[in-house]
DNA sequence: CCTTATATGTAGTAAACTTACGTAAATTAT
DNA sequence: ATAATTTACGTAAGTTTACTACATATAAGG
C-alpha cells in the first residue's frame, strides 16, 4: 500500500471525528501551510479548543505529538501535492484560478494514485496481453481518452482501434467474441447507450473492461473495473477531471504491457519513435 | 534557478563553516532523517557543541530557528526522494510502477503550475473570446487533446472544431481570416507539415496560438504562445506527460472564458448540462 | 604582546509541549 | 425520565525545548 498523504488521510477522517477534534481538523485543512509554523497555543485559539485537544488530535493520527504532526504535515504539503478545498471563484483573476485548477488535478491524481488496486490493473494487464483485438470505446469527452488510448496502444503491434460512434461501437460489439478486448472508457459509467453496448459485448463472451465510476451500471457488466472515484461536480467552473485521470491509468496499463513484453521488445517501439523524425525539424541547441 | 535541496546547500557550503558549525553540519547530514527528529540539545550533543552554536547553524541557513529549520529539512528529504526514483524500472511491479508514473505527471504539473506565464494566459482567454471562428489543430497524440479542447469549447457556443488530418488543416488555414483564432497543440513544435500550416495561418491574418515547447519552430511563428517545457523523454517505459499538462492548460482556458462571460452565461451552461440527463441511468444512492 | 574581532559556551528565561486530573457532556441501561 | 457509565474536553501544573543576553575563549591583525 502507498503511503496516503496526511491531508487526504484528515479529510477522509472528518466525519468520525469529535467536536473539537473537527474544528481543529478543519483549520488545518483551511491552511495546512501555516499550521506547520504555528505553535499549539496559535492553533488552538483559532480552532478554539483547548491546547491538550490539538495534542490528542495529533496522536490519533498516530503522531507521537504536536511537533511530529507538523513534521508529518509539512512532508505531505511537498511532493507538489498541495491541499485545494477552494473552488474557482466568480470574481478570481487569472493568478487565481490557474493554480487552482492545476492544484485540483494534482490533487486528483494523488487520491487515485494512492487507491487504485494494483491487482486490478495487474488484471487488465493480462487481459490486453492475452487479447486478439482490443477495442477502445468512448463518447462525448471520453471519445477522446479512448482516441489517445488507441494511438498509444496501437504501437504495441496488436490490433487496436478507437471508436466514439455509438452505431459503430453496437456493431462491433455485436460481432465480437472471445479474445476480443472491449475496453470502455466512461465518466459516469450510466450512459444507456454505452451500458447496453457492453452488455451485448459481454453476451458475447468477449473481455469487457470499464474505467469508469465504481458500482456504476457500467461498472456491474465489465469483467474487470478500475474504479476512478470522482468527487461530485459541486463546482459551476471546475473542469471535469476525471479524463485526465483516465489518460493517466491508460499510461499506467501501457507501462504495464510494456514491461511485460521484456526488453526484446524495447527495439520495436524505437523504431516507431524513429519513424516520425524525418516529419520534424532538427533540434540547433 | 529553482530552490535548491537545502541538504545539497549545507554540503555545498561545508568548506565555508566555522569549526562547530561543520560538526553541526556533519551530523546532519550523516543522517538527516534522524536530525528532523531529535531536539536541539540532543543534537548538540550529538554534535558536540553547544545548543546556541545548533541555533547559530540553523540561522546561517535561512530558518528562524531551529524548529523552522527542522521543518525545511524534513522537507527537502521529502522532495529528494520522490525526485529520484521517479524512472520505472525493468523489474518494477504493478506496486511500484503505478505510483511512479502518477508521481511523474503530478511532477509535470507542478512544475508547469509555477512557471506559466499568467498575462499570456490572459492574452490567449482574450483571443478566444473575441474570435469569430476556433480551430483546434493537432496530430497524433495531440490530436486527442485537440479533440477534447473541441468538447470543451464547443459548450461557449463559439464555432469551433478540431481538426487531426493535415490536408484539412492546410485547406482551413489557407481560407482563415482576421478573427479566425487556429490554436495548434503539438508536443515537439517541431513537426514540419504543421508548423508549415501555422505559417499559412498567419500570413492570412488569423491569430495563431500555439500551446507547445518554448523557442520551437511552432512558437516562433506563434502570435502567442503557451510554453509547456517538457523534459526530454529520457526514459523508455516513462509516458509522455506533455499531452497531461496541454489538457490541464486548455481547462485553464475555459474557466478563463467561462469567467470573463459572467453569471449571466452559467444557465447556458447548465442547459448543455441537463441535455444529457436522459441518455443516463438515474443514481440510485 | 596587546587589541580587536570572531567564535563558542553558560546560564537564565520564556515559550511550547505534555501529563494528570477533574468536570461536563453524551450515551446507555434501568 | 433518571442514574450509571462512558467518552469528550478543559484547567492547571510540570517538563521539556528553544532562544537571548552575556561572558569567556580563541583567532587575527597591528
Amino acid at each position: 500500500m502507498h503511503s496516503q498523504n496526511l491531508i487526504n488521510i484528515i479529510s477522509d477522517e472528518l466525519p468520525n471525528l469529535n467536536k473539537s477534534e473537527s474544528k481543529v481538523a478543519r483549520v488545518i485543512l483551511a491552511d495546512p501551510d501555516s499550521a506547520t509554523r504555528s505553535s499549539i497555543a496559535t492553533l488552538a485559539k483559532a480552532a478554539e479548543v483547548s491546547e491538550p485537544s490539538v495534542n490528542r488530535f495529533c496522536k490519533r493520527f498516530n503522531a507521537a505529538g504536536f511537533p511530529d504532526f507538523k513534521l508529518k504535515l509539512a512532508k505531505a504539503l511537498v511532493s507538489g501535492v498541495r491541499f485545494v478545498n477552494r473552488n474557482v471563484d466568480p470574481d478570481d483573476e487569472v493568478s487565481s484560478y490557474t493554480p487552482k485548477i492545476f492544484d485540483g488535478t494534482i490533487n486528483n491524481l494523488a487520491m487515485v494514485r494512492d487507491k487504485i488496486s494494483h491487482s486490478r490493473v495487474n488484471q487488465v494487464v493480462d487481459k490486453l496481453i492475452q487479447a486478439k483485438r482490443i477495442y477502445f470505446f468512448g463518447v462525448g469527452a471520453s471519445g477522446s481518452v479512448a482516441r489517445d488510448a488507441e494511438n498509444k496502444f496501437f504501437r504495441f503491434n496488436l490490433p487496436v482501434s478507437f471508436h466514439d460512434d455509438v452505431l459503430m461501437q453496437r456493431m462491433l460489439a455485436s460481432t465480437g467474441s472471445t479474445g476480443d478486448v472491449f475496453f470502455f472508457i466512461s465518466h459516469t459509467g450510466r450512459t444507456k447507450e454505452v451500458v447496453e453496448i457492453a452488455e451485448i459485448a459481454r453476451a458475447n463472451g468477449s473481455t469487457v473492461i470499464g474505467l469508469t465510476a465504481p458500482d456504476s451500471p457500467l461498472a456491474k457488466v465489465s469483467s474487470v473495473t478500475l474504479d476512478v472515484e470522482v468527487p461530485e461536480n459541486t463546482d459551476e467552473y471546475m473542469p471535469m477531471t476525471s479524463r485526465i485521470v483516465h489518460l493517466v491509468i491508460l499510461d499506467v496499463l501501457a507501462t504495464g504491457v510494456t514491461l511485460r513484453r521484456g526488453p526484446d521488445f524495447l527495439p520495436h517501439l524505437e523504431k516507431i519513435k524513429n519513424s516520425l523524425k524525418p516529419t520534424r525539424y532538427p533540434r540547433t541547441s
